[in-house]
DNA sequence: TATAATTGTCTATATCAATAGACAAGTTTT
DNA sequence: AAAACTTGTCTATTGATATAGACAATTATA
């Protein structure tokens, strides 16, 4: 964190139990809070951030909730250990290897397909003409029963006609594109955001109201540049930071 | 935006109007509502969302408070042109040249300086024991009047003496480097997550309660590997996007 | 065993957030 | 000029949020 110990507004469309539970995970992410350590107790948090005990409680309520605290009668609220992954963003950037060593098990689960024309945005990735066929994958990420993305890739379908059959079978962007010839992709651009989990979000990825998520927008190309798959991804900023790893 | 239109959650500790003005902020940046143009009226935009249309008009307030939109009387609610500018990072990720192009002035400003013994966190960043002394600068980035980032930079105290000055007398972190013999540096590594904005955060940068903020923790090494500067910077979601750029 | 410390539950009250309806004020269209 | 449409203001009511205090239940400590 930098500077003071950052304080909590009010009126400002955001309750106070809220802006406390999410301070409280910032404090337990950057360590202020040990994992497996008691929390301050109740009335010590309440002073801290100038609050009723109540609020407090209100927001270690949330946090037991989503797993994150666990609070016992008389003895004390104790944080679970629960660590972020780290999600290496670079030039071959893949998913289940991304994770590897950070997750015993990962998977990739094909949620959805879809021919549909492409839009200007989708286009303009490919480098296709707006309106031509885009085959649309929907998928979600999974590491150790967890959630941890949700995205959406076009491909142009004409080169990739059956990539979707082929995501299904092989539960792999890397082993799909594999069958159509490409032995190797690059991450040409990624455009990074973050906004608050939508209603979509909360549901594809098991997240409480009010959870941030980052959105990735990318574009992987053949090794000669060719542009063969546009995506956006969804990453729960609670469970997964990204890591813009050298090229 | 993937999928649905997003709806809005209750009892989420999120006020309604505050998720129904991120979502217009939302539709803004996707392109749904375009800019100088009029948003749908607040009786349809209350439909839209489920919700009266005292609260769309809570989160049209609030939004028009930030500059966002423009109300006129029997006429409509207008979208400002005000897009978000697009913050490169890569192998050589300098605040000036990034935003080149984009913002016609763009200046860094020297807030503050210490000398401080390094946390765990900075030593390791650094290659330096815990408890070394290193000197922290903290800089707000700005482009045409408007902050678009807030950092705090650590470098080693003993090779890096009275960079302090140097930085508030060049207002480049790069050229302050140049005066220790450091003609090049590398981003070595970028880790990214996301939070709603602290009290600091609002004032340092001039948000409104309940904005989002990228944070980037980075360090930057020597074209031999030598680490020189670790960095936390925090960038409004709202006004920044960050550009992942080949490297 | 007694005391202190901590979380859990209850009641009560005040303020903010959201809904509902009516009508005024301004702009555009007919 | 009149009608239709849009934003602005007001009153009233309900539910969620936050504060306050008291005391129970459980655990650790003196």
């Amino acid at each position: 964190m930098i500077g003071q110990p950052s304080s909590i507004e009010r009126r400002s469309g955001v309750a106070l139990w809220r802006q406390i539970a999410d301070q409280i995970l910032h404090s337990i992410a950057v360590g202020d809070f040990p994992e497996n350590a008691a929390l301050p107790p109740e009335i010590a948090l309440a002073g801290r951030y100038g609050v009723n005990r109540h609020t407090v409680r209100s927001a270690i309520a949330a946090l037991v909730q989503e797993g994150v605290l666990r609070a016992e009668q008389g003895r004390g609220t104790f944080v679970l250990s629960r660590k972020r992954l780290s999600y290496p963003i670079g030039a071959r950037t893949r998913f289940s290897e991304g994770l590897q060593g950070q997750a015993s098990e990962r998977h990739i689960t094909l949620l959805a397909s879809s021919v549909e024309p492409a839009n200007r945005r989708v286009a303009e990735g490919l480098g296709l003409a707006t309106g031509a066929d885009v085959i649309r994958l929907e998928t979600r990420g999974e590491a150790d029963g967890m959630p941890v993305s949700r995205a959406a890739g076009w491909f142009d379908a004409r080169r990739f006609a059956g990539i979707d059959a082929a995501m299904a079978e092989t539960g792999s962007i890397t082993a799909s594109l594999a069958r159509f010839g490409i032995d190797d992709y690059l991450r040409q651009s990624t455009v990074l955001s973050a906004r608050h989990a939508d209603a979509a979000d909360l549901a594809d990825l098991d997240l409480q109201p009010g959870a941030i998520v980052l959105v990735t927008v990318a574009v992987n190309v053949t090794p000669d540049g060719q542009p063969i798959q546009f995506s956006e991804s969804r990453f729960p900023a609670e469970r997964i930071e990204l890591k813009l790893s050298a090229l």
